[in-house]
DNA sequence: TTTAACCGGAAAATCGATCATCTTGTTGTA
DNA sequence: TACAACAAGATGATCGATTTTCCGGTTAAA
Protein backbone atom coordinates (compact mmCIF):
# COMPACT_ATOMS: atom_id res chain seq x y z
CA UNK A 1 0.00 0.00 0.00
CA UNK A 2 2.97 2.34 1.34
CA UNK A 3 4.90 1.37 -1.56
CA UNK A 4 5.32 4.52 -3.55
CA UNK A 5 4.88 6.71 -0.42
CA UNK A 6 7.78 4.70 1.87
CA UNK A 7 9.72 6.73 4.07
CA UNK A 8 13.13 6.09 3.44
CA UNK A 9 12.53 2.62 5.45
CA UNK A 10 12.45 2.95 8.65
CA UNK A 11 11.80 0.22 11.43
CA UNK A 12 9.83 0.89 14.59
CA UNK A 13 12.72 0.60 16.71
CA UNK A 14 14.52 3.51 14.73
CA UNK A 15 11.19 5.29 14.46
CA UNK A 16 10.66 4.82 18.62
CA UNK A 17 14.04 5.77 19.34
CA UNK A 18 13.61 9.34 17.92
CA UNK A 19 10.27 9.58 19.56
CA UNK A 20 11.50 9.11 22.68
CA UNK A 21 14.81 10.78 22.21
CA UNK A 22 12.54 14.03 21.76
CA UNK A 23 10.25 13.25 24.40
CA UNK A 24 13.42 12.77 26.87
CA UNK A 25 15.08 16.11 25.53
CA UNK A 26 11.80 17.88 26.53
CA UNK A 27 11.87 16.82 29.71
CA UNK A 28 8.10 14.72 29.40
CA UNK A 29 9.64 12.07 31.74
CA UNK A 30 11.23 13.22 35.30
CA UNK A 31 14.74 13.35 36.22
CA UNK A 32 15.28 10.10 37.70
CA UNK A 33 12.25 8.40 36.92
CA UNK A 34 12.18 4.85 36.24
CA UNK A 35 10.89 4.05 32.73
CA UNK A 36 7.64 1.35 32.90
CA UNK A 37 8.42 0.04 30.16
CA UNK A 38 4.67 -1.83 29.93
CA UNK A 39 3.67 1.66 29.64
CA UNK A 40 5.65 2.82 26.89
CA UNK A 41 4.62 -0.34 24.94
CA UNK A 42 1.03 1.02 25.20
CA UNK A 43 2.07 4.24 25.45
CA UNK A 44 3.17 4.42 21.74
CA UNK A 45 1.63 1.36 21.00
CA UNK A 46 4.03 -0.82 19.79
CA UNK A 47 5.94 -4.15 20.65
CA UNK A 48 8.13 -5.07 23.83
CA UNK A 49 11.88 -6.22 21.36
CA UNK A 50 11.55 -3.19 19.20
CA UNK A 51 10.92 -0.80 22.54
CA UNK A 52 13.91 -2.29 24.25
CA UNK A 53 16.38 -2.14 21.29
CA UNK A 54 15.42 1.58 21.38
CA UNK A 55 16.15 2.04 25.12
CA UNK A 56 19.16 0.22 24.83
CA UNK A 57 20.58 2.39 22.05
CA UNK A 58 19.30 5.80 24.31
CA UNK A 59 21.36 4.29 27.36
CA UNK A 60 24.57 3.60 24.89
CA UNK A 61 24.01 7.30 24.10
CA UNK A 62 23.78 8.64 27.38
CA UNK A 63 20.01 9.67 27.65
CA UNK A 64 18.88 6.98 29.68
CA UNK A 65 21.17 4.94 32.11
CA UNK A 66 20.29 0.97 32.67
CA UNK A 67 21.11 -1.11 35.63
CA UNK A 68 21.24 -4.84 35.19
CA UNK A 69 17.91 -6.26 36.20
CA UNK A 70 16.35 -3.48 37.25
CA UNK A 71 15.61 -2.06 33.57
CA UNK A 72 16.09 1.95 32.40
CA UNK A 73 15.37 5.09 34.53
CA UNK A 74 15.98 8.46 32.99
CA UNK A 75 19.37 10.10 34.54
CA UNK A 76 19.36 12.35 37.17
CA UNK A 77 20.14 15.93 36.49
CA UNK A 78 22.76 17.39 38.69
CA UNK A 79 24.61 21.35 39.16
CA UNK A 80 28.07 19.36 38.49
CA UNK A 81 27.15 17.26 35.06
CA UNK A 82 25.71 20.26 34.29
CA UNK A 83 28.89 22.46 34.82
CA UNK A 84 30.82 19.61 33.10
CA UNK A 85 28.82 19.67 29.76
CA UNK A 86 29.28 23.01 29.69
CA UNK A 87 32.72 23.68 29.65
CA UNK A 88 33.17 20.41 27.33
CA UNK A 89 30.81 22.03 24.70
CA UNK A 90 32.72 25.12 24.91
CA UNK A 91 36.27 23.59 23.98
CA UNK A 92 34.71 21.06 21.86
CA UNK A 93 32.95 23.62 19.92
CA UNK A 94 35.60 26.30 20.00
CA UNK A 95 37.74 24.24 18.21
CA UNK A 96 35.44 22.91 15.84
CA UNK A 97 34.25 26.39 14.76
CA UNK A 98 37.99 27.69 14.25
CA UNK A 99 38.52 24.34 11.50
CA UNK A 100 35.23 24.93 10.35
CA UNK A 101 35.64 28.24 8.87
CA UNK A 102 39.14 27.38 7.59
CA UNK A 103 37.45 24.60 5.49
CA UNK A 104 33.47 25.90 4.66
CA UNK A 105 33.72 26.12 1.21
CA UNK A 106 30.67 28.45 -1.16
CA UNK A 107 27.87 25.81 -0.23
CA UNK A 108 28.35 25.37 3.36
CA UNK A 109 27.85 29.15 3.62
CA UNK A 110 24.68 29.46 1.85
CA UNK A 111 23.52 26.64 4.03
CA UNK A 112 24.22 28.30 6.87
CA UNK A 113 22.67 31.02 5.77
CA UNK A 114 19.39 29.26 4.91
CA UNK A 115 18.98 28.08 8.00
CA UNK A 116 19.79 31.39 10.01
CA UNK A 117 16.99 33.05 7.88
CA UNK A 118 14.54 29.99 8.64
CA UNK A 119 15.59 29.98 12.53
CA UNK A 120 15.13 33.61 12.64
CA UNK A 121 11.22 33.59 11.33
CA UNK A 122 10.61 30.44 13.85
CA UNK A 123 12.08 32.71 17.09
CA UNK A 124 8.40 34.85 16.88
CA UNK A 125 6.51 31.97 16.74
CA UNK A 126 6.16 31.13 20.25
CA UNK A 127 3.36 28.76 19.30
CA UNK A 128 5.74 26.25 17.99
CA UNK A 129 8.85 25.78 19.96
CA UNK A 130 9.10 22.45 18.73
CA UNK A 131 9.86 23.87 15.19
CA UNK A 132 12.43 26.20 16.72
CA UNK A 133 14.25 23.82 18.59
CA UNK A 134 14.34 21.95 15.39
CA UNK A 135 15.81 24.33 14.01
CA UNK A 136 18.07 26.07 16.45
CA UNK A 137 19.90 22.05 16.92
CA UNK A 138 20.27 22.56 12.85
CA UNK A 139 22.04 25.65 13.22
CA UNK A 140 24.52 24.63 15.55
CA UNK A 141 25.01 21.54 13.68
CA UNK A 142 25.42 23.75 10.25
CA UNK A 143 27.87 25.97 11.54
CA UNK A 144 30.42 23.72 12.53
CA UNK A 145 29.64 20.94 9.72
CA UNK A 146 32.29 21.47 7.95
CA UNK A 147 35.39 21.04 10.70
CA UNK A 148 36.30 18.16 9.22
CA UNK A 149 36.29 15.66 12.14
CA UNK A 150 33.38 13.30 12.34
CA UNK A 151 34.00 12.25 15.75
CA UNK A 152 34.07 15.81 17.02
CA UNK A 153 30.86 16.25 15.09
CA UNK A 154 29.55 13.25 17.13
CA UNK A 155 30.49 14.07 20.77
CA UNK A 156 29.02 17.84 20.25
CA UNK A 157 25.87 16.63 19.31
CA UNK A 158 26.07 14.38 21.66
CA UNK A 159 26.76 17.40 24.67
CA UNK A 160 23.90 19.29 22.78
CA UNK A 161 21.33 16.37 23.71
CA UNK A 162 22.88 16.27 26.94
CA UNK A 163 22.85 20.13 27.44
CA UNK A 164 19.07 20.53 26.08
CA UNK A 165 17.97 18.41 28.97
CA UNK A 166 18.72 21.51 31.44
CA UNK A 167 18.34 23.93 29.17
CA UNK A 168 14.54 23.44 28.11
CA UNK A 169 13.73 22.48 31.73
CA UNK A 170 14.80 25.95 32.61
CA UNK A 171 12.78 29.07 33.05
CA UNK A 172 12.13 31.33 30.51
CA UNK A 173 14.56 34.28 30.44
CA UNK A 174 13.32 36.75 27.57
CA UNK A 175 16.43 39.36 28.40
CA UNK A 176 19.01 36.81 27.68
CA UNK A 177 17.07 35.11 24.99
CA UNK A 178 17.10 38.04 22.87
CA UNK A 179 20.80 37.95 23.14
CA UNK A 180 21.01 34.57 21.99
CA UNK A 181 18.97 34.83 18.91
CA UNK A 182 20.88 38.00 18.03
CA UNK A 183 24.48 35.57 18.57
CA UNK A 184 22.97 33.26 15.97
CA UNK A 185 23.12 36.11 13.45
CA UNK A 186 26.28 37.55 14.39
CA UNK A 187 27.93 34.28 14.11
CA UNK A 188 26.85 34.01 10.63
CA UNK A 189 28.43 37.26 9.86
CA UNK A 190 31.87 36.42 12.14
CA UNK A 191 31.92 32.88 9.84
CA UNK A 192 31.34 34.44 6.58
CA UNK A 193 33.93 37.23 6.88
CA UNK A 194 36.46 33.97 8.40
CA UNK A 195 36.89 35.69 11.48
CA UNK A 196 37.87 33.00 13.59
CA UNK A 197 39.59 34.91 16.53
CA UNK A 198 36.02 36.77 16.99
CA UNK A 199 33.52 34.16 16.02
CA UNK A 200 35.22 31.40 18.35
CA UNK A 201 34.92 34.19 21.20
CA UNK A 202 31.62 34.78 20.19
CA UNK A 203 30.56 31.11 20.20
CA UNK A 204 32.24 30.21 23.44
CA UNK A 205 30.19 33.46 24.73
CA UNK A 206 26.85 32.14 23.99
CA UNK A 207 27.62 29.01 25.59
CA UNK A 208 28.35 30.33 28.88
CA UNK A 209 25.12 32.52 28.34
CA UNK A 210 22.96 29.49 27.69
CA UNK A 211 24.67 27.54 30.50
CA UNK A 212 23.33 30.44 32.67
CA UNK A 213 20.02 30.24 31.49
CA UNK A 214 19.92 26.17 31.91
CA UNK A 215 21.04 26.87 35.14
CA UNK A 216 17.65 28.04 36.46
CA UNK A 217 16.77 24.16 35.63
CA UNK A 218 19.11 23.33 38.61
CA UNK A 219 17.28 25.51 41.28
CA UNK A 220 13.96 23.69 42.70
CA UNK B 1 22.46 -24.41 40.94
CA UNK B 2 24.59 -21.18 40.46
CA UNK B 3 22.79 -19.57 43.12
CA UNK B 4 25.77 -18.66 45.04
CA UNK B 5 28.54 -17.76 42.69
CA UNK B 6 26.41 -15.26 41.06
CA UNK B 7 28.62 -12.71 38.96
CA UNK B 8 27.28 -9.56 40.22
CA UNK B 9 23.66 -9.23 38.60
CA UNK B 10 24.99 -9.84 35.13
CA UNK B 11 22.51 -10.27 31.97
CA UNK B 12 23.17 -12.45 28.96
CA UNK B 13 22.95 -8.96 26.86
CA UNK B 14 25.38 -7.28 29.14
CA UNK B 15 27.94 -10.61 28.85
CA UNK B 16 27.34 -10.68 25.17
CA UNK B 17 28.18 -7.17 24.97
CA UNK B 18 31.50 -7.07 26.31
CA UNK B 19 32.34 -10.39 24.43
CA UNK B 20 31.55 -8.91 21.36
CA UNK B 21 32.61 -5.90 22.09
CA UNK B 22 36.85 -7.37 22.70
CA UNK B 23 36.01 -9.80 19.50
CA UNK B 24 35.46 -6.55 17.50
CA UNK B 25 38.24 -4.51 19.00
CA UNK B 26 40.75 -7.96 18.18
CA UNK B 27 39.85 -8.11 14.63
CA UNK B 28 38.28 -11.57 14.95
CA UNK B 29 35.50 -10.41 12.16
CA UNK B 30 36.77 -8.65 8.71
CA UNK B 31 35.91 -4.76 8.36
CA UNK B 32 32.71 -4.43 6.67
CA UNK B 33 31.99 -7.79 7.30
CA UNK B 34 28.21 -8.10 7.60
CA UNK B 35 27.30 -9.60 10.81
CA UNK B 36 25.04 -13.07 10.56
CA UNK B 37 22.66 -13.25 13.20
CA UNK B 38 21.84 -16.89 13.47
CA UNK B 39 25.32 -17.65 13.16
CA UNK B 40 26.22 -15.21 16.61
CA UNK B 41 23.51 -16.57 17.99
CA UNK B 42 24.75 -20.30 18.10
CA UNK B 43 28.54 -19.04 17.96
CA UNK B 44 27.75 -17.68 21.80
CA UNK B 45 25.01 -19.61 22.63
CA UNK B 46 22.09 -16.69 23.48
CA UNK B 47 18.72 -16.39 22.13
CA UNK B 48 17.95 -13.47 19.58
CA UNK B 49 16.72 -11.39 21.89
CA UNK B 50 19.37 -10.37 24.19
CA UNK B 51 21.85 -10.60 21.18
CA UNK B 52 19.90 -8.20 19.56
CA UNK B 53 20.05 -5.60 22.55
CA UNK B 54 23.66 -5.75 22.27
CA UNK B 55 24.38 -4.85 18.78
CA UNK B 56 22.22 -1.93 19.31
CA UNK B 57 24.27 -1.29 22.00
CA UNK B 58 27.29 -1.39 20.24
CA UNK B 59 25.95 0.04 17.23
CA UNK B 60 24.86 3.32 19.17
CA UNK B 61 28.75 3.29 20.71
CA UNK B 62 30.25 3.24 17.27
CA UNK B 63 31.40 -0.59 17.38
CA UNK B 64 29.00 -1.56 14.75
CA UNK B 65 27.16 -0.02 11.90
CA UNK B 66 23.65 -0.50 11.11
CA UNK B 67 21.10 0.12 8.43
CA UNK B 68 17.69 -0.22 8.57
CA UNK B 69 15.92 -3.37 7.64
CA UNK B 70 19.38 -4.77 6.58
CA UNK B 71 21.00 -5.45 9.82
CA UNK B 72 24.45 -4.52 11.22
CA UNK B 73 27.69 -4.32 9.61
CA UNK B 74 31.38 -4.10 11.06
CA UNK B 75 32.54 -0.84 10.13
CA UNK B 76 35.21 -0.04 7.34
CA UNK B 77 38.57 0.93 8.16
CA UNK B 78 39.86 4.11 6.59
CA UNK B 79 42.74 6.05 6.45
CA UNK B 80 40.93 9.18 6.90
CA UNK B 81 38.86 8.23 9.94
CA UNK B 82 42.10 6.44 11.88
CA UNK B 83 43.60 10.55 10.94
CA UNK B 84 40.96 11.80 12.83
CA UNK B 85 40.38 9.03 15.70
CA UNK B 86 44.33 10.00 16.38
CA UNK B 87 43.87 13.64 15.98
CA UNK B 88 40.85 13.80 18.52
CA UNK B 89 43.06 11.34 20.94
CA UNK B 90 45.78 13.84 20.88
CA UNK B 91 43.18 17.49 22.06
CA UNK B 92 40.93 15.64 24.06
CA UNK B 93 44.34 13.39 26.20
CA UNK B 94 46.20 16.29 26.57
CA UNK B 95 43.12 17.97 27.67
CA UNK B 96 42.37 15.73 30.33
CA UNK B 97 46.08 14.95 31.60
CA UNK B 98 46.40 18.70 32.02
CA UNK B 99 43.29 18.63 34.29
CA UNK B 100 44.22 15.74 36.22
CA UNK B 101 48.13 16.60 36.95
CA UNK B 102 45.91 19.54 38.66
CA UNK B 103 43.12 17.57 40.61
CA UNK B 104 45.07 14.05 41.07
CA UNK B 105 45.22 12.95 44.79
CA UNK B 106 47.79 10.32 46.68
CA UNK B 107 45.52 7.95 46.25
CA UNK B 108 45.11 8.11 42.85
CA UNK B 109 49.35 8.36 42.46
CA UNK B 110 49.42 5.02 44.09
CA UNK B 111 46.67 3.41 41.93
CA UNK B 112 49.14 4.71 38.84
CA UNK B 113 51.79 3.23 40.22
CA UNK B 114 50.07 0.20 40.77
CA UNK B 115 49.12 -0.09 37.71
CA UNK B 116 52.43 0.77 35.29
CA UNK B 117 53.92 -1.64 37.23
CA UNK B 118 51.65 -4.89 36.70
CA UNK B 119 51.67 -3.42 32.74
CA UNK B 120 55.57 -3.42 33.34
CA UNK B 121 55.29 -7.48 34.24
CA UNK B 122 52.92 -8.10 31.41
CA UNK B 123 55.11 -6.11 28.96
CA UNK B 124 57.08 -9.63 28.25
CA UNK B 125 54.62 -11.90 28.13
CA UNK B 126 53.95 -12.49 25.05
CA UNK B 127 52.12 -15.01 25.18
CA UNK B 128 49.03 -13.95 27.05
CA UNK B 129 48.28 -10.08 25.25
CA UNK B 130 44.58 -10.02 26.24
CA UNK B 131 46.07 -9.63 29.66
CA UNK B 132 48.75 -6.80 28.41
CA UNK B 133 45.98 -5.27 26.26
CA UNK B 134 43.40 -5.21 29.40
CA UNK B 135 46.94 -3.77 31.57
CA UNK B 136 46.91 -1.20 28.48
CA UNK B 137 43.58 0.24 28.73
CA UNK B 138 43.38 0.55 32.29
CA UNK B 139 46.85 2.27 32.69
CA UNK B 140 45.82 4.53 30.14
CA UNK B 141 42.31 5.46 31.68
CA UNK B 142 43.55 5.51 35.25
CA UNK B 143 46.41 7.98 33.95
CA UNK B 144 43.12 10.42 33.07
CA UNK B 145 41.17 9.55 35.38
CA UNK B 146 41.19 12.52 38.03
CA UNK B 147 40.60 15.06 34.92
CA UNK B 148 37.20 15.95 36.64
CA UNK B 149 34.91 15.78 33.88
CA UNK B 150 33.13 12.35 33.17
CA UNK B 151 32.44 13.03 29.96
CA UNK B 152 35.68 13.98 28.69
CA UNK B 153 36.69 10.73 29.67
CA UNK B 154 34.08 8.67 28.29
CA UNK B 155 34.87 10.47 24.75
CA UNK B 156 38.97 9.24 25.26
CA UNK B 157 37.43 5.65 26.19
CA UNK B 158 35.07 5.23 22.89
CA UNK B 159 37.95 6.96 20.83
CA UNK B 160 40.41 4.21 22.84
CA UNK B 161 38.48 1.46 21.42
CA UNK B 162 37.84 2.81 17.87
CA UNK B 163 41.88 3.52 17.90
CA UNK B 164 42.55 0.13 19.04
CA UNK B 165 40.77 -1.64 16.08
CA UNK B 166 43.64 -0.23 13.45
CA UNK B 167 46.53 -0.93 15.99
CA UNK B 168 45.17 -4.19 16.87
CA UNK B 169 45.21 -5.06 13.13
CA UNK B 170 48.43 -3.68 12.61
CA UNK B 171 51.81 -5.28 12.06
CA UNK B 172 54.01 -5.39 14.78
CA UNK B 173 56.76 -3.11 15.46
CA UNK B 174 58.92 -3.73 18.33
CA UNK B 175 61.50 -0.40 17.93
CA UNK B 176 58.51 1.63 18.16
CA UNK B 177 56.75 -0.90 20.80
CA UNK B 178 59.76 -0.67 23.20
CA UNK B 179 60.01 3.17 23.13
CA UNK B 180 56.01 3.04 23.94
CA UNK B 181 56.33 1.19 26.88
CA UNK B 182 59.10 3.05 27.57
CA UNK B 183 56.74 6.12 27.84
CA UNK B 184 54.16 4.75 29.84
CA UNK B 185 56.85 4.52 32.70
CA UNK B 186 58.29 7.99 31.74
CA UNK B 187 54.48 9.19 31.93
CA UNK B 188 54.08 8.26 35.33
CA UNK B 189 57.42 9.94 36.36
CA UNK B 190 55.94 13.17 35.36
CA UNK B 191 52.94 12.75 36.45
CA UNK B 192 53.83 12.36 40.00
CA UNK B 193 56.19 15.22 39.45
CA UNK B 194 53.48 17.30 38.15
CA UNK B 195 55.03 18.93 35.32
CA UNK B 196 52.55 19.09 33.32
CA UNK B 197 54.48 21.16 30.86
CA UNK B 198 56.43 17.69 29.92
CA UNK B 199 53.77 14.95 30.76
CA UNK B 200 51.62 16.94 28.30
CA UNK B 201 53.94 16.82 25.48
CA UNK B 202 55.04 13.39 26.40
CA UNK B 203 51.33 12.03 25.92
CA UNK B 204 50.81 13.68 22.66
CA UNK B 205 53.89 12.49 21.80
CA UNK B 206 52.21 8.73 22.90
CA UNK B 207 49.78 9.13 20.63
CA UNK B 208 51.46 10.01 17.64
CA UNK B 209 53.94 7.62 17.81
CA UNK B 210 50.96 4.69 18.65
CA UNK B 211 49.63 6.54 15.44
CA UNK B 212 52.55 5.85 13.04
CA UNK B 213 52.08 2.11 14.23
CA UNK B 214 48.72 1.71 13.84
CA UNK B 215 48.88 3.32 10.41
CA UNK B 216 50.34 -0.02 9.44
CA UNK B 217 46.47 -0.95 9.09
CA UNK B 218 45.45 0.95 6.29
CA UNK B 219 48.05 -0.97 4.06
CA UNK B 220 47.23 -3.94 3.03
C1' DT C 1 13.52 -4.38 69.35
C1' DT C 2 16.32 -5.87 65.80
C1' DT C 3 17.74 -8.91 62.34
C1' DA C 4 17.21 -12.49 59.10
C1' DA C 5 14.59 -15.53 56.31
C1' DC C 6 10.48 -16.08 53.54
C1' DC C 7 6.81 -15.37 50.61
C1' DG C 8 3.82 -13.38 46.84
C1' DG C 9 3.30 -9.94 43.25
C1' DA C 10 5.53 -7.07 39.86
C1' DA C 11 8.82 -6.22 36.53
C1' DA C 12 12.76 -7.49 33.61
C1' DA C 13 14.99 -10.63 30.59
C1' DT C 14 14.74 -14.22 27.46
C1' DC C 15 12.97 -17.53 24.17
C1' DG C 16 10.62 -19.57 20.06
C1' DA C 17 7.71 -18.56 16.42
C1' DT C 18 5.66 -15.40 13.07
C1' DC C 19 5.63 -11.59 9.94
C1' DA C 20 7.92 -8.34 6.74
C1' DT C 21 11.62 -7.14 3.85
C1' DC C 22 15.52 -7.80 1.05
C1' DT C 23 18.39 -10.60 -2.19
C1' DT C 24 19.26 -13.77 -5.54
C1' DG C 25 18.38 -16.61 -9.29
C1' DT C 26 15.35 -17.75 -13.04
C1' DT C 27 12.54 -17.16 -16.89
C1' DG C 28 10.58 -14.94 -20.73
C1' DT C 29 10.86 -11.28 -23.98
C1' DA C 30 12.97 -7.76 -27.00
C1' DT D 1 22.88 -11.02 -25.38
C1' DA D 2 20.63 -7.70 -22.39
C1' DC D 3 17.13 -6.61 -19.49
C1' DA D 4 12.94 -6.58 -16.79
C1' DA D 5 9.56 -8.99 -14.05
C1' DC D 6 8.79 -12.40 -10.98
C1' DA D 7 9.34 -16.10 -7.57
C1' DA D 8 11.79 -18.53 -3.99
C1' DG D 9 14.87 -18.48 -0.33
C1' DA D 10 17.41 -16.04 3.18
C1' DT D 11 17.65 -12.65 6.57
C1' DG D 12 15.93 -9.07 9.61
C1' DA D 13 12.27 -7.23 12.62
C1' DT D 14 8.57 -8.00 15.62
C1' DC D 15 5.29 -10.29 18.66
C1' DG D 16 3.32 -13.19 22.53
C1' DA D 17 4.42 -16.20 26.07
C1' DT D 18 7.68 -18.10 29.44
C1' DT D 19 11.33 -17.91 32.70
C1' DT D 20 14.09 -15.48 35.87
C1' DT D 21 15.02 -11.87 39.06
C1' DC D 22 13.93 -8.26 42.12
C1' DC D 23 11.23 -5.71 45.67
C1' DG D 24 8.22 -4.83 49.72
C1' DG D 25 5.82 -6.60 53.42
C1' DT D 26 5.43 -10.11 56.78
C1' DT D 27 6.75 -13.43 60.11
C1' DA D 28 9.88 -15.97 63.00
C1' DA D 29 13.99 -16.22 65.67
C1' DA D 30 17.75 -14.02 68.43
Amino acid sequence: MDSLVRQSSSTHASRIYEVLREDILDGRFQAGEKIAINALKERYGVGLSPLREALNKLSAYGLLTQENQRGFRIPDLSRAELDDIADMRRKLECMALEQALQLGDAEWESELLAVAHRLKRAENDHANMAHWEQLHGRFHRTLVAPCGSAWLLRFISQLHDQFDRYRRLAPENPAIREVLDAQHHELVDLALARDIKAAVGLIDHHVVLSYEVALGSCRR
